[in-house]
DNA sequence: CCAAAGCTGTCATGCTGTGACACATGTCGT
DNA sequence: ACGACATGTGTCACAGCATGACAGCTTTGG
């Protein structure tokens, strides 16, 4: 039961009755407040000292909780910053929907990945651009949450594999193809990540160089080497 | 770093050499040989129960030596299967380079992927099928593994990037088109792994796999869903 | 054979993550 | 409001991973 769907702010100022369906109970509310205050507070410290010099303790102590409960919330300190890269797979997965069935595959996918990167620099859709910075600050100084949300976008993977694979009309179980298009989805966003911390790309905006990259593997990927079109 | 000074040695066949070669001193030798006996004791533990439920400690002990020492060799117990993985890995590059230059980027990297693979499923070049099942196995079962897999394969990534680029004649530092192919690569690899594990594949040999991947990719990328040809 | 270099074991320590149990707090029926 | 029940939290204990420091033994090389 810790599914944790938390919608933005909402005080519920009632005594009792009234809107039970957002959150019922204080009991439930007390869990979100701690929860939501031991997200803060890890964040401000991992972006004072790092997430790896951070401990779950230091963390745990801010909000003044054992580290135990600490445990309670996350599965581990990586899960902290695991949360976001769920949230924005999840508008990810809605964007994908909701594409019209017009668009090429990679297009589709291109155009979801984009269109959410985007709201998360913008802080659209309740995402906050300075957290978002601070996670693909981490991502390439700790290699820990990188391997995490590695990890994680994998195991992901399958959700965006039915959804093409409903959007091609295909059995994800007989096909590979939805398989190889969800992988290459998560590889965007990975080679971007690297370009970007590489410094190859000429803005400083994920969502710009997610959707090069996409260019690259939508008319790339026929690329010869006698084809060289004389950019080196 | 100094001292040992071996004239020349490293011939061909270096691979962790065997006995058979011309090794200097016995201190060497020994070493050697405890790193090899802790690869084995690993392995030999690790399918017997599994990789989660195998201590360090139990590694160790199988050799008879501290656990310390153990993290002398291996800078982690993930570490022990890596090792596996960057042997391929090296030689995947080997491949690559000797790949003709009239190949498309991308056939090359799949015909270099797909012999190397075949190379440890058929034991060539010294690698072992059995272990390489064993270790295939362990990234189903340890999402550890997997993770420090999918890490280790990131970061070597730019390894393939600058062969790609150097094939394409193209400067890496300015071009994304060779980070894009090389996380092509790797994007085979996973979803390759993925096909596997969801038993999507009519084969179970890896290296169709990662063939019929690299095939969807090459032809498969403009797939447009009113193109559906039937197959589903 | 001796001295330097290098490897190993032991000890100590810190951090992550989990299980068990007791206590306190919130919830709900009456 | 009161009591019974459910649930969250703290404390304690513990296992495992990983690293630093120091002492002792083996190898190496002159």
């Amino acid at each position: 039961m810790n599914g944790v769907r938390y919608s933005a702010g909402m005080e519920a100022t009632t005594v009792e009755g009234g809107c039970a369906a957002p959150m019922a109970g204080r009991r439930e509310r007390k869990k979100q407040r701690t929860r939501e205050a031991l997200v803060d507070a890890a964040f401000r410290l991992f972006q004072q000292k790092g997430f790896d010099a951070t401990t779950v303790e230091e963390i745990a102590d801010e909000v003044d909780v054992s580290s135990r409960t600490f445990f309670r919330y996350f599965a581990s300190k990586e899960d902290v910053v695991l949360t976001f890269q769920e949230e924005q797979f999840v508008t990810m997965l809605e964007a994908l929907s909701s594409r019209p069935a017009s668009e090429p595959v990679l297009t589709a996918l291109r155009n979801a990945a984009v269109s959410v990167i985007r709201a998360c620099e913008e802080g659209r859709y309740g995402f906050d651009p300075e957290r978002f910075g601070c996670i693909q600050q981490m991502m390439e100084s700790s290699p820990a949450v990188f391997g995490r949300s590695l990890e994680h976008g994998q195991k992901k993977q399958s959700e965006i594999t039915r959804i093409i694979a409903e959007r091609m009309g295909v059995d994800p179980a007989a096909d590979l193809r939805p398989h190889v298009m969800a992988g290459l989805a998560n590889c965007a966003f990975h080679s971007a990540f690297e370009v970007l911390a590489a410094g190859v790309a000429k803005t400083d905006r994920f969502s710009e160089v997610v959707d090069e990259v996409f260019e690259v593997m939508e008319d790339g990927l026929a690329y010869r080497s006698e084809e060289t079109t004389a950019a080196g």
